[in-house]
Formats: structure tokens, sequence, C-alpha cells
DNA sequence: GCTCCTTACTTACACGTGACACTAACAAGC
DNA sequence: GCTTGTTAGTGTCACGTGTAAGTAAGGAGC
């Protein structure tokens, strides 16, 4: 095999015997050229001989808007449904012929170098971004879409939790989460989540804390909360907490107090990590649904590119997935999956 | 603020009061070409008053080469190690000015859209393309580099897990990995280590089952591997894992059996996943060193663009995370991180 | 005064695509 | 026979950049 050239739109119009914009208006489909048969199939048949695929970059240039939909992911750590949001959008966005590519931040100046290199694409983003950030993109004419997470109801899957807990008889609560700025977004919606819906079924205000801790807490710090809540005079019987991690942390906390799970304190994540069945007791969690979440967030975008209708307001709904951290399963722990 | 368009190297011209040509000698700063200071001066401040960035588009085409590398991401589970792989790579990408982007593939066909979306750029893959996906990209003239960790001696992690278990007296063991297609990749040269260096060290043949799950075996499917290896005639005293999450069911299946770790059963995993010290109890680990790893995928990739020197093979090195899964810590098994 | 060399630029092309405007050939209408 | 309309195309420009080739001005050499 010998070090060919790409093909270009030329090449095919030579092997076809057309011109160039012949080759275009094939390629490309357009119905207000009328085309026989015979020259569209000689023009087809020569693209595929020849492997024929347009340059992205010069059609990037052309248009003034690449096919790239850049998703600027936070520095955060992972979770199940974060990835599960980046699949379900990736499918999404294929099907409209764009492609989806993710980008972790590293720091604060590197969205304008990453910028620079992709330039006319559209950007969609998990989290808000500061002012700085918007006027970089705006100043580049790149359309932004931000999933407004925050807004009040989005995150039903603390209503879940909660129910859950309420529904088993729990009265006295904790909420366990983290004071880590990055993951402000994300934490704060649900606790608020979390204390409405506790107020809409008439129950005290559960006690809030917030640890420390880049990605979990530390297994003391949780602990010595623990210990703090259950020798209340009305004490916590129930632990509802930020994320899977939190409440593997609140199991081993637990553990290390004397407590037992579910007896003596009730926990319920949320992620529904792949490391939830292996806890000790296997944790009940609530799993978010993402892929509603990536239809919106397209809906969103095609409003923002073509003028498509704005979609309406979004709460990803929560899944129970029941195990074992809330109240004892009829059969053993262990658990065989599908 | 009005609707202003961009501004492209001609508008710095104008603004200069030079010809384009000299706007683009002064920004990409050429050494051929004598341009005396006040004018060079003129032209940085009339890019900096209007915000000047380069059509990234523009500038692929005319290069015929992007500034954006592209990492091709398997549909596999995600641990700390591959993301820390990621964010090492794109850092040392983004420090040559080009940029990382990821992208999960989704299914077998989607690979051709994407690279014909993404087209003159450079590819990285962490595990080896069938060839009819190597072929597509060279079809396409875009560079390839693959991480090769199948060579011999690759996975000095698991020799870490070995040593770890020979160390504390453990002359019987046990290998638990997985049969799943897609992680074949990573558990082959893995498996392949650990028996290696497990007759390196003198010992009997360790014995080896690979169990089914797309991310995490059963864990009922564990207890009976643990059953059949603990009963025979000269049982299996310690067990190595191809990953934490084999290593956290391991845990669980052991404690449904019954068998107390570590003291009848030693378990070392491989990751230091998040909830690694969150398990009952805290899992013994081997965390990877992915940093090594993203120098010498560039340096791989500098190789194949600018004809840089090839570099040495390379085998990210292991380090060992003690805590209380193959032996019992001298205090209380919780933890206290930095 | 003429050539030769350097400095400080400018003009013009190429990259590959998409699409508007134009045209040659031919049939229909009267 | 002339206009009008349709069919089946083609010629050419624009997108924004990087750079090779060209050129006008000014001084040195004789």
């Amino acid at each position: 095999m010998t070090e060919t050239a790409r093909s270009t739109s030329t090449d095919v119009a030579r092997r076809a015997g057309v011109s160039r914009a012949t080759v275009s208006y094939v390629l490309n489909g357009r119905s207000d050229q009328s085309i026989p048969e015979p020259t569209r199939r000689r023009v087809l048949d020569a693209a595929n001989e020849l492997g024929y695929v347009p340059h992205a970059a010069s059609r990037a240039l052309r248009a003034g808007r690449s096919r790239l939909v850049l998703l600027i992911d936070a520095d955060v750590p992972w979770s199940t449904n974060i990835t599960d949001a980046e699949d379900a959008l990736t499918a999404v966005v294929a099907a409209t012929g764009r492609s989806l590519v993710v980008w972790r931040r590293h720091g604060p100046g590197d969205l304008a170098a990453t910028l620079a290199n992709l330039e006319p694409c559209v950007a969609i983003t998990l989290q808000p971004l500061d002012v700085a950030d918007v006027s970089l993109l705006a100043g580049l004419h790149i359309p932004l879409v931000t999933a407004d997470l925050g807004t009040p109801g989005a995150d039903s899957a603390t209503r879940v939790q909660l129910e859950h807990l309420a529904g088993h008889g729990h009265r006295r609560l904790g909420y366990l989460t983290t004071s880590e700025p990055s993951l402000q977004q994300f934490a704060g919606p649900r606790t608020a989540g979390f204390l409405a819906a506790a107020a809409g079924h008439g129950l005290a205000a559960p006690v809030v804390v917030a640890l420390q801790g880049a990605s979990a807490p530390d297994v003391r710090d949780v602990a010595s909360v623990l210990s703090d809540w259950t020798s209340r005079p009305d004490p916590v019987t129930a632990v509802a907490c930020f994320n899977d991690l939190h409440a593997a942390a609140c199991l081993a906390a637990a553990a290390s107090l004397g407590l037992t799970v579910p007896d003596d304190l009730a926990v319920i994540g949320l992620d529904d990590d792949d490391f939830a069945p292996f806890t000790s007791p296997a944790l009940t969690t609530v799993r978010l649904q993402p892929q509603g979440l990536a239809h919106h967030l397209w809906a969103l975008a095609t409003h923002l590119l073509d003028e498509g209708p704005e979609p309406d307001p979004f709460a990803p709904p929560g899944r129970l997935v029941e195990r074992a951290s809330v109240h004892r399963p009829p059969t053993a722990p262990t658990e065989r999956k599908p």
C-alpha cells in the first residue's frame, strides 16, 4: 500500500467527470438542484471508491461553525451519574451528525487556550461558569448551553431519599454533605431539596453538616458527627448523604462507633456507584436517570442554534435502589444482578 | 454591548496600519523577518485591544493539522487511575499549545463519524484499536499513538501486590480477575504479571479465576470461588484482585461466608479508588502513577509528529497503599488523610 | 550616476469546502 | 421564428490563515 494523499472533492469531481459544484450538490443532497439519477450515481460511486471524507477544518471554516460540541467538565470527582450523563449526551449529539468531545478543565487559564484550538464549536457545561469564562465564550461567538440544575425542585433525587426514610418511620433525620467549593453547585440544591421535602412531609428540620475533603470526607470526622447526632435528646435515626462516597464513609464511621446499620442508624446514599453493592451492609441509594437530562440539554442547544422551540424546565428523576442500609431485606444481604 | 463580529487578522492589520502579512509575522514571532520594535508594538497593541484570537478552523486548514489531540477512550468502567491518566495527559498536551479532548466511543461505527468532524488532528488511545479502525485513521492521515501496555513487565503494579502478600508470609495465593472482553487488554497483562512475579519468588502457581460482569462481579459468584479456594487441602490464604471493585466484592463475599479479613483471608486490590478507605476492613491496594505514562505517551506522539527521538519502553510504577485488609494495623482501622 | 545590498514591508496564492449566479442546450407556446 | 421556461450543469467567490515571492526606499561602494 503506497503513500496516497487524502482525496478531496476535486478528485471525486474528476473521477465522476463533473464539476466540483455538482459533487457538492449531490453529496449534500440538495433538493433545489435537479440532478438526474445517472449523474448522482456516478458521483456517489466515485466518492465511495476514493473513500472521500469532507475535510472538517475546511467545512468549519466555510460554515462558520464546526460540528464539534465541547462538554466542559469541572475538575470534580467522578460518579456513575456523570459518566452516564456523558454517555447519554454523546449518543444524543451523535444522532445529529455532530460529535461530543469532553474536556476536563485543569486550571483557570486553560479554557482560553482550549477554545482557541477548537473555536467554531458549541459548548455545553453541567455547572455554571464564572463571568470571565462566559464573556470569553461570547467574545469568540461560541454558543453556551448550561444545565441549570440550580432551579427549585431540580433535584428530585433528594425527595426520593427523604420519602424512603420517612416511609420507614424515621422522624429525626441527619443530612451529611460536603463543604468542598467545587461541589457546591451540586450540594446546594441537594441540601435545599432535602430540607424542602422534609418540611413538606411535616418533619422537624433535619440536622445538616457539611464536611471538607476533596473527594471523600475523613472517617473520623464523620464518626464525630454521628456520635453527636445519636447522643442527642432526640437522636437522629437516619442519615441521608450527598453521594455514595459520603454514605460509604458514614457506614465505616458507624461501624467504628459500634452502631449497627440499619437497626441503630439507617443510611441512604445517592448515585448508585459501582461499589454500592459491596459495602457492609449493602448500600441503599438513589440512582439518577441522566438520559433525560441529555435530551434536555440538547434541546436547549438546538434552541440556541437552529431556533428550535425552548424546552420546558427539567428535573432528572431519581430511582430508588433498595439494598440493606435502611431496613433489613427479607433474605441475605447479598444480591444477584440481572 | 452591541453585537460585534469576531475580529480577524485583517482587522488587526487595519488598526495597526500595516498589511495582514506583517501581522502574521509579528504574532507568530518569526525571526527571519526584520520587524522594527515600534511596528511590532503597534501590531501587538492592536491585537490586544481587539481581543484577536486566530480562527482554529482556518489555521488547521492552512497547516494541514489541527491543534487538537483526541483521546479515544474505550467504553470501560472508570477508575481513579484512568481519570488520573487523563488529567496528566491533559496537562502534558496543554504545555505544547495543543488541547486534549476525550471521546468515549459508544458503538463500533461511531469512530468514522467522529473523525470526520475532527479530522486534521492527532489521536491517542490507551488500548489497541482493531484493524478496521486503524486503517480508518490511516486513510484520513491521522497519526495514532497507542499505549502499548501489553508488553512484558508493563504491569509492575501486580508485582507490588505479590510482594506485599509474600512479604506477609502468604504462600498459597488466589488471583481474582474478570472475563469481560472489553477489559481483557488490562486483565491479560495483569494476570500474567502476577503469575510471573509469583514464579520469580519461588511460590506455587496461584489459582486464577475470571468472573463475568460488565463492571463488577456478583458477590455470590465470588463467594462460591472463595468457598472453594479456602476449603482445599492447601487452602488459599490471600487473594489479589484485578481492581478495587473486585476486591470490594471479595470483602463482601468473605463476610457472607463468615471469613474474617485479614485473619482468615488477606485481600489486596489495585487502583486505590475513592471508596477504598471505607470498605470493611479498609482495603489495602496499589495505586498506579499515571503521570509517567502521560509523559511517555506524549513522547511517542512527538516522535510521530516532529520526528523527536523514540522514547524508551515504559512501565507505570505502582505504589502500595497499606490499610487493613492484608494485616492488622497497629491502631484502629480508621484513617486520617493528610 | 549607476549598481548592489539590506531593511521593511506588501501582494498574491493555497488550503478545501459550500453556494450564489450564470449559461448552454433543448422543449413548449403562439 | 421568436420568446419563455426548464434541465443540467459550470464558473467563481468567500471563509481566515500562513508564507513565498516581490518591491519600494534608503544607504554604501566606486
